[in-house]
DNA sequence: CTGTTAGCGCTTTCAA
DNA sequence: TTGAAAGCGCTAACAG
């Protein structure tokens, strides 16, 4: 470490023998001292060692941070390797890079905003926390709040229509009335269990986006008249390869065997696709899968994944530059029906 | 947003009737006063709406902010869809939300660490920072620094041995002094353009992961007595497939093509196999790959890719303990060569 | 254009 | 156990 004296503005001003408020002007506010006064200022401390005013004391002062938290719908670790929400990070994070506000991640599963909210501007949230409670502080918070894929009823959202797509992609999903369909699902319950999902009645209707796309997906067997059996909805509590794995085999190894799968990610998608090839079933003729996101691994699949393609990214953008531009509309994004050969 | 008063530790303290030094230690300090004003007091706040102390003015005046900033190498855009830099986030991530410590995410592209530095208790640098001005500026930080895959020769630091995992995957590769080689590099220029690499002679060798495993490359072909063409070297800048895809064609069209390519990543050694098994060539047959990093997307791949397995999540994990336990050493972590069916 | 001063909201001696 | 007061480092209003 280097051992210079750590300047204040003070301790510098005093060294250079003029007040504090020139110094603080010299970094903040050059329509306030002379031009040649004020390069005098900073090139001396810089030579000594002195970078500008301290920003923790500045933002206090100013109660301003340049700083927002992204609020994901589950823990970092788990979020940060997702590769929706990656996408949708990237989004973000290049919008709020180009007004020189920094990023802070923090997990949908803490105890409480309180823990940031005093160095923050406010809050993007990605998705419903898992930890509800979050979103009654969100309701509460004097700070701006955008919110995605769910709304809290004040001020701004960014969204897409999960449920007329999930309609939508089914339909491209189911042929005829003899279809047996098999839904899996994506944290439609809140285990960290893979189980049958029976009640679907009984459950309470939220605007999660697990549960927009279900409807989306029922919706569209009625309307084909084809066959959902009451024990072929699937919980899969996280979008990985393992877990997915698990739910495809018992999906696969039902009797009848559905011969449509309606999955809530691609990663579920790839998935029973890899599980039924390995069973010397052919994609799509013996079984039609269909995804959702468009994630880059759902293109490169043989045959690529018949899918939903959300523009994440455009969608992280768009979040940020209304956390920017202090909006308080609720906006929704297009998506995309990608025809793979899956189905 | 909730009207109700926004509550400063003094004016809750007036309010209640008590000095502003007894709700501080109410909260801080439950030692100073007696469990049963202590609960009295916390409840008062609590239903006032009063939820502790301004964490801002605390850490003002403390010195500690309960943030770390994660230094990128580069644009956090870019680092947050990048599978290997993902899993590091991962376990980094993991770690700190144990200790209940804030994640800050800042580019490597940024100007100064100077936007951040009084936010912030220290920095974690995964990989020397595209704008090496922050090499300098770390240095002399008077803060915590935990270094990653390279080092400044202060605190701590966690690596791997790319340079002798860069040779024995290579090793695996080359199976006869007939070979002919080719090298799909990963930001050995500093360049966002796809070009040969020709004076490697004349490169400065710095520590950056890219010159380390070039260098490992560089010995086992030399100790093989392999051939590698002075134009058999390329620059892909980012580790995408659409860049890789022009390299990876490119590299394949040449006369004598080559029959070995050693990849620095493993979407760009997917990317390869893809375009060469696209030009009816089989793998490992016609061509042998291998990649690095050993990505999900690797083990999935037919055939299954050659590659060394970094422990990503386990290095993220690994600096974040260090810099919580203020550790001072220099950390190697071991790495594994998975032998896919790709050479 | 420059200097003085009152806070931003908090913690922590120190004296009572 | 409590209260008064100094000060973390800074900004902005105001007076000169």
């Amino acid at each position: 470490m280097s051992n210079g004296k750590t300047w204040t503005l003070k301790s510098i001003a005093q060294e250079l023998g003029v007040s504090n408020a020139t110094v603080s002007n010299a970094f903040n506010r050059p329509d306030q001292l002379s031009e040649k006064r004020r390069v005098e200022i900073l090139a001396a401390c810089n030579k000594l060692g002195y970078f500008g005013p301290n920003k923790a004391a500045q933002s206090l002062r100013k109660g301003k941070f340049n700083t927002i938290a992204l609020v994901l719908s589950d823990s970092v670790a788990y979020m940060v390797s997702d590769p929706v929400a990656s996408r949708f990070m990237k989004g973000v994070a290049a919008e709020l890079e180009q007004h020189k506000v920094n990023l802070l991640l923090f997990s949908g599963s803490a105890e409480s905003v309180n823990d940031v909210i005093d160095f923050v501007d406010g809050f993007i949230c990605y998705g419903r926390p898992r930890n509800s409670a979050l979103v009654g502080q969100l309701k509460q918070v004097k700070k701006k709040v955008v919110t995605v894929d769910f709304n809290i009823h004040r001020s701004a959202s960014v969204e897409v229509d999960n449920q007329t797509s999930a309609y939508d992609v089914a339909k491209l999903a189911i042929h005829s009335e003899q279809d047996q369909l098999a839904i899996l699902g994506l944290r439609l319950l809140d285990t960290s269990l893979i189980c049958r999902v029976y009640d679907i009645h009984q459950m309470e209707i939220d605007t999660s986006v697990a549960h927009q796309r279900l409807q989306g997906y029922l919706d569209a067997i009625a309307d084909s008249h084809a066959t959902l059996g009451n024990d072929r909805i699937w919980n899969i509590p996280e979008s990985n390869v393992e877990l997915a794995a698990i739910a495809a085999k018992e999906a696969l190894s039902c009797n009848p065997r559905p011969n449509v799968f309606l999955c809530m990610s691609d990663l579920i998608a790839l998935t029973v696709m890899s599980e039924a090839q390995q069973l010397g079933l052919r994609v799509p003729e013996d079984v039609r899968i269909v995804g959702f996101d468009g994630i880059d691994e759902a293109l490169r699949s043989v045959p690529p994944l018949t899918t939903v393609y959300q523009h994440s990214e455009s969608k992280g953008r768009k979040a940020a530059e209304m956390f920017m531009a202090d909006a308080h509309h609720a906006e929704v994004l297009d998506y995309e029906l990608i025809r793979g050969g899956s189905c």
